[in-house]
DNA sequence: TTGTATGCGTTATCAG
DNA sequence: CTGATAACGCATACAA
């Protein structure tokens, strides 16, 4: 390891003290532009670079921030990761990622883990059943912020970051009723957090507006995941009458519940009619293309890091703001045209 | 923000000198086991955490690891990073994440960044054409080592983690010629990068292997987006003879070409059969189902954390071995099956 | 406009 | 087994 520059090594060299090289680099005010020159050429052509953990341990901040998701592994979310990626990097911070694996004790290491690293900001989306949220007393101790999005939650005064998940699944299933469907099915996963607990209530709402019973049949409850979507595809094949709409919350699991019951000889969307959510890649490649909620990921990204850093330069006050809620619209693909449009 | 507590309020409390707290935290073996007893007790009772900014300055080493992805919203790559970030959590490293976008000069800014942060080490897939590897050296200069996976290059003695792409592609190839294809064709990207170069190399090896001509306009070369795979059918579509089996570097691309190619009539497998690669989520939602490569994506992000932490721990020296070779194996599926097997 | 002196919290060296 | 003390590199209060 060779000896790095500091601004010891500068300061010498140009026989002036090191607190005008400090400042110098900091484009300090009351240092004469001649000076600044001079340091500043000086820094480039010895290779100086700031030491951070000195600065850090001075400045008690790090320009990084964490960030919490459940899964890294999911189209969805690697679009928000890329989207809060971009926008902190353009603005000088740095993110440090860690996963829950959808599990509360991890999600608690993880909150620690970041915590001892001084995070300045946290983004955090909840693992599936996180209920107790003691594990982020600690940064609200610290006045450390901390913004959740997609699955949210009121904790003391945090800024949530979400879309409305209540009137995208209203949407999504008020189309189907507009496209004819009258018995109409919602897989979804547990309604414990925000997102699905909105999504299913969007749908009760959507078939009471229009008049149309709800019973508790009517809502299958798995994981989403693909397998999740062959058990559901069995379930609502042995229905009788035979649903002709189904609201699923995940894009993924609605395409292999589609074309399991296509093989069974279902016509879709003659038959039943499908809408997704999220507009994963998967939704252009399914036979029928699947109708679904395009939900904003890479934007999220962008404004839950742009929020977050705006605050911890002081210019906005995120307290002041409990959520900021994105645009989802519906995307209506071929999966849910019954009617052909004149 | 209130004070923190440090290891001087731990030894004022104890009576004892912050030394022996700092050696005890560490568990150093001269200390005794009662005094560490105590001073654990204490530091739990006060709410200590460690200074890493401190303890950074001092040590030189930030238990970090810094990653550099082309892009982050892809399902393989977020495969990778759930794999790296499992492993590196595990061993007590963090990972700063920052994406190249596929451009030199960010992926150049991304480097120089991640060496100002100190990193330990580097773990980095190039971006498309990266050709001169300059913004790395710095970091070799520092003996920071550095781990190239997926895409990756000869440079200096920097270890790769990687899939043996000639023979995947050899294999994929060869497999469409077992089903009886003899027209193939290989949709691909610029072969700039390893992964491409050598796909083709494999593709190529298996018609020569076969005894099939080679020429050049069986290979299409896009960028193996969703919009490529169109734009291939429509290629595809016009060829005479029209070939009998294609072999895509990307399922995404792949199946977005195979359902144009349907629309048109065309039969899969039967007029042309298909095989991607990956082995994304998307191959299960095809029709038919997409025969692809298995890339190992959470396990090529295991062992190439654990390769660079095993290194920096001097437990293994990364510069003997210059690469590691994951499996990765033709999944077949109904996309390719020509022939019925028995 | 610049310099002096000090502390941020750790760890390691040396001494006991 | 334990203590005193000197760095690590930077930023700032205070002086000049």
């Amino acid at each position: 390891m060779e000896k790095e520059v500091t601004i010891y090594d500068l300061a010498h060299k140009l026989e002036i003290s090191p607190a005008t090289v400090s400042r110098a680099l900091q484009d300090h005010p009351a240092i004469s532009k001649k000076t600044k020159k001079k340091i500043f050429e000086l820094a480039e052509e010895m290779g100086y670079r700031t030491n951070n953990f000195a600065r850090n341990l001075r400045n008690k901040n790090t320009n990084t921030i964490g960030v919490i998701v459940p899964r890294l592994d999911s189209y969805f979310m690697s679009t928000v990761i890329a989207g809060i990626e971009n926008t902190a990097g353009n603005l000088g911070y740095q993110i440090i990622i860690s996963q829950s694996s959808e599990q509360v004790k991890k999600e608690a290491s993880s909150a620690n883990t970041l915590f001892n690293s001084r995070v300045d900001g946290l983004l955090v989306s909840l693992a599936y059943d996180t209920e107790d949220l003691s594990h982020f007393d600690i940064f609200l101790k610290k006045k450390v912020p901390i913004i959740f999005f997609d699955r949210v939650t009121d904790y003391d005064g945090c800024m949530n970051i979400l879309i409305d998940n209540r009137k995208a699944a209203n949407e999504a299933t008020r189309h189907l009723i507009q496209q004819g469907c009258r018995r109409l099915v919602h897989l979804t996963a547990i309604p414990k957090r925000n997102v699905y607990i909105d999504r299913l209530e969007g749908f009760k709402q959507a078939l009471e507006e229009a008049g149309l019973p709800y019973s508790e049949d009517q809502v299958i409850i798995d994981n989403l995941s693909q397998e999740a979507g062959v058990r559901a595809a069995e379930i609502i094949s042995k229905m009788k009458p035979l649903p002709d709409g189904v609201f699923v919350s995940n894009d993924n699991c609605a395409t292999v519940c589609m074309i399991t019951l296509k093989k069974m000889g279902i016509r879709i969307p003659e038959d039943i009619a499908f809408v997704g959510f999220n507009n994963d890649p998967v939704c252009k490649v399914a036979e029928p293309n699947l109708t679904t909620i395009n939900y904003p990921g890479y934007e999220m990204g962008q404004v839950a890091a742009r929020s977050l850093i705006s605050h911890l330069s002081g210019a906005v006050n995120i307290h002041a703001t409990t959520a900021i809620t994105l645009r989802a619209d519906l995307i209506v693909r071929a999966s849910s045209m019954r009617i052909k449009s004149s």
